[in-house]
This record gives structure tokens, C-alpha cells and sequence, in this order.
DNA sequence: TCTGGGGTCCTAGGACCC
DNA sequence: TCTGGGGTCCTAGGACCC
């Protein structure tokens, strides 16, 4: 059996532990940029926002009912989820499989499923005592039947927020009332699909046969689908170490404050997320050796005409690095690549792929590397990078090239007009009762 | 005027190798 | 006009997830 927990409407659930005031308030959250919704209240659900609208859509309906718009706030969400993790792994194995939510491996523990309360109830409780979060929680055989039973959960009031599908009768009842667009691994495209031949509910989906699910949802994917909303596990957890996940790529990507036409603005945006990009790599321990560089403009300008991106990837000649210089350099190949002078880009990204961590045994070099820029003495010079940085502030030193201070007035700068402070994480932050 | 960011897996074709 | 089988790597694209 698996447990699926996730955190109620978390971003705002996070807000809400630091400001009481935004209870029972229609409460939005928005992305980088606050350009559209990512995660919004219950109460602003009853007024029929929706997550991923734009903010212009709403802004004046969200005034009028004295509603919140909030900046998104990663440094609070992150450090709110750690603490929900770390409640959740002391009831069972577990892994993480988003920022709000978790797999519990609850193997060998049947009969604690079926004590009153139940291991779903305990964790449910244990966390909003120790963090201030709500959550729902859903208990089946398979993952994809435990996340429809935590879906079902939150749907329906009377099950406070638990539900346990341990006996047939109890999983055809959920997949009966379950709608064919709500299982995971369906997403818009198949569930349009799926309605026209007449596969409506999860029940239906769980009765096609092989060959019907192999043409129709995409292979060998849809096949497994099938066969876990049917009991039978095709997924086991993928346990997360000390609370972190093992991830096979790292991306730094965002939408520009305004549309950008200069190469050299461009080219500062994207040299500035290489640099992040190299840093997160390093604090994870990891080397990539596989390098792309997106560039995308305005995707919803109805001028446009082709692919809103595109993107340059190379695999980097001299093996595995994380070196903030070498991954510049050939960066701005690649940059060179894509750069078509007149556009006005609106977005760009850098994409590191092949991860590896520093510490693996390295491999017996057959051939002698290509030269790139000379790394002798440089993950010493990194290392010595992260570390004042670390000391004096993000930023603080950086590379001959790049903007100080990690582009902060730059042209390229977000928007993020209604953040809230880092209350867990910022010593100047800190919540203050008076 | 204003529409996010960070991931996963799978497929398929071409180059290249034995 | 005929012209294998099997494998890897690379790249691009499409679907999905939160």
C-alpha cells in the first residue's frame, strides 16, 4: 500500500502560517514576473479564478471581493516543505515527489492502516501540529489509485480529508466517481481523446485493454496506467535520501520584466542564468556534461509566426564540469547559434543535462580531452566563489563578465511586487509579536 | 500594457559501430 | 534492383506532472 500527502493549497497555506490576516481571505499566488496564478484559496476558487489564468484577467475581481495577490516566495515554500517532509518521514519510507507532496511506502504495515485513525489520520495530524499545514491524504495498492483516493479526498468534505481504498468494492466506488481528466497521467490532450471514444470516468479507463491503451495513451505509459488504476503496482517508491530528491537535471530559466531586443541585454540575462545555473549544480554536488540554451519570445503575440523558442544544445567535449567559466564559454557558442538579430525575446533559459555527482569514480580517460578553457586550479577557484558568496551574499563576486549582484536593476529583471518576506529563512525576516 | 518555472518519461530518426 | 541485425549516442519533439 502507498500513501499520496500533499499540502491543501500549500503556497497559500504557507502564507497563511506567517499571516493569520489572510484567513478565510480569497488569497492568489503568483509566478515569477506576477504574470499568472499558480496557486490560489479556496475562497478565491468559489469565484471562479482557476489556477494558470493571467493576473490582468482577475485583478479587478479579486479588488472588489478585498481579495490578495501574493509574489510567489520559493524561500519560504521550500523551507515550509522540509519541515513537512521531515514530519511525514518519521511515519513511514518515503519520497518526495513535489515541493507539496509525498509518497509514503506503507508495505508491511496493513494493519496499522486499519487501526482506528489509521497511519493516513496520524500523519495528516502530526503535521499541522509541528508546521501549521494542511493536507489531504489518499491510501491505495497502487500510486496512481493512491493519488486518485487523495483526489477523491479532497473533493468530498465528509472524508475530512482521508481516504482509503483498501477492498474492491472501495476502488470501483472511487474510480466510478473519479472523472477521466483527473488521473493522473492524463492531461488535456488524452482526456479530449479519451471523451470522444466515450471513456469518460476512470472506471471506464480502467477496463480498456492493452492494445487500446498502448495506441490511444502514448505507449507503454498508458499501458501502465491502466494496469495500476486496475490494483496492479507498476511503479515502486524511488526513496529520497536524507530528504532530498537525486534529479537527472538542473534548469534556471525566466520570462524578462520587459521584452528585450539588444544583444547585449540577451546575452546579460543569459550569462546571469548560467552562472545561477553552475551554482545550484555545484551545491548539489553534481557535474553535467550536456549544455542547452533556450531563447523564446512572446508565445501568445498572435503575429507570431513558427515556434515561439528554440533551442541549441551541446555535449560538452571536455567531459563532466561545473565550471561556472567553461560552461560560459561554450554557452555563448551555443547563444551565438540562436541569436537572430530584430526579435524581440521575451524569455530565455539554460538547461544542464547528463548529471553526475563530483564524487563518482571517475572513469579512465582513454583519449586525451579537448582543450577548452584551462580548468587547472578552477574547482578550487569555485569552491573559494561559493564560499565568499555564501559569507557576503549571493552575488557579491562573480565572473569578469557578469552584471554584479545577480542582476539586480538589470533589464531583464523580474517583476515581484507583493512578496513576503523569508520569515524562516532570513535572519532580518524574522516574524516579530509585539 | 500585463500569460511561470522546474521537472519526468517516451518515441523516433539519423549517425555510427560491430 | 538487390542490399542484416543489433546496439549506442545524439537530437528533437511531444505528452505529462506539480
Amino acid at each position: 500500500m502507498f500513501a499520496l500527502v500533499d499540502g491543501t493549497n500549500f503556497y497559500v497555506s504557507c502564507e497563511r502560517v506567517f499571516q493569520p490576516r489572510l484567513e478565510g481571505v480569497p488569497v492568489v499566488i503568483l509566478s515569477n514576473n506576477d504574470g499568472s496564478v499558480v496557486s490560489l484559496s479556496a475562497e478565491a476558487k468559489a469565484y471562479g479564478i482557476r489556477r494558470g489564468v493571467p493576473y490582468f484577467e482577475i485583478r479587478e475581481l479579486l479588488r472588489h471581493r478585498q481579495g490578495q495577490a501574493l509574489s510567489s516566495n520559493y524561500a519560504l515554500y521550500g523551507d515550509m516543505s522540509g519541515r513537512m517532509m521531515r514530519r511525514l518521514a518519521a511515519h513511514a519510507p518515503i519520497e518526495i515527489y513535489s515541493i507539496d507532496e509525498a509518497f509514503l511506502d506503507l508495505h508491511g504495515m496493513e494493519r496499522y492502516i486499519q487501526a482506528p485513525g489509521g497511519i493516513g489520520r496520524d500523519a495528516k495530524r502530526d503535521v499541522l501540529a509541528c508546521t501549521g499545514l494542511p493536507t489531504c491524504v489518499g491510501v491505495a495498492p497502487t500510486k496512481t489509485l493512491a493519488k486518485a483516493a487523495n483526489r477523491l479526498a479532497k473533493k468530498y468534505p465528509e472524508l475530512q480529508g482521508v481516504l482509503v481504498l483498501d477492498t474492491e468494492s472501495r476502488r470501483e466506488r472511487a474510480l466510478r466517481a473519479l472523472l477521466v481528466e483527473d488521473v493522473w497521467g492524463v492531461g488535456r490532450q488524452y482526456a479530449l481523446a479519451l471523451q470522444q471514444k466515450g471513456v469518460a470516468t476512470a472506471w471506464q479507463l480502467a477496463g480498456v485493454g492493452e492494445a487500446w491503451a498502448r495506441k490511444h495513451l502514448g505507449g507503454v505509459v498508458g499501458w501502465r496506467l491502466v494496469q495500476e488504476l486496475r490494483g496492479q503496482p507498476c511503479q515502486g517508491l524511488l526513496p529520497s535520501e536524507d530528504g532530498t530528491l537525486r534529479r537527472q537535471s538542473l534548469s534556471y530559466s525566466r520570462t524578462f520584466g520587459q521584452p528585450l531586443q539588444l544583444f547585449d541585454a540577451v546575452w546579460g540575462a543569459v550569462s546571469t542564468y548560467l552562472i545561477k545555473a553552475a551554482e545550484k549544480l555545484r551545491a548539489q554536488g553534481d557535474e553535467a556534461h550536456i549544455l542547452s540554451i533556450y531563447l523564446s519570445k512572446n508565445r501568445f503575440d498572435p503575429q507570431l509566426q513558427g515556434p515561439a523558442g528554440r533551442t541549441a544544445t551541446l555535449t560538452l567535449p571536455m567531459g563532466p564540469t561545473a565550471d561556472t567559466l567553461q560552461l560560459l564559454h561554450y554557452g555563448r557558442q551555443l547563444f551565438g547559434r540562436l541569436w537572430e538579430p530584430g526579435n524581440a525575446y521575451t524569455k530565455a533559459g539554460v538547461v544542464l543535462d547528463g548529471l553526475e555527482s563530483r564524487e563518482r569514480p571517475r572513469q579512465l580517460q582513454l583519449f586525451a580531452p579537448e582543450p577548452g578553457p584551462t580548468p587547472k586550479g578552477r574547482p578550487e577557484l569555485m569552491q573559494c566563489l561559493d564560499q565568499v558568496n555564501a559569507r557576503f551574499g549571493r552575488g557579491k563576486v562573480t565572473v569578469g563578465c557578469a552584471v554584479p549582484s545577480g542582476g539586480e536593476g538589470a533589464p531583464w529583471q523580474s517583476k515581484s511586487q507583493w512578496r513576503s518576506p523569508a520569515f524562516t529563512t532570513r535572519l532580518e525576516d524574522l516574524l516579530l509579536i509585539n
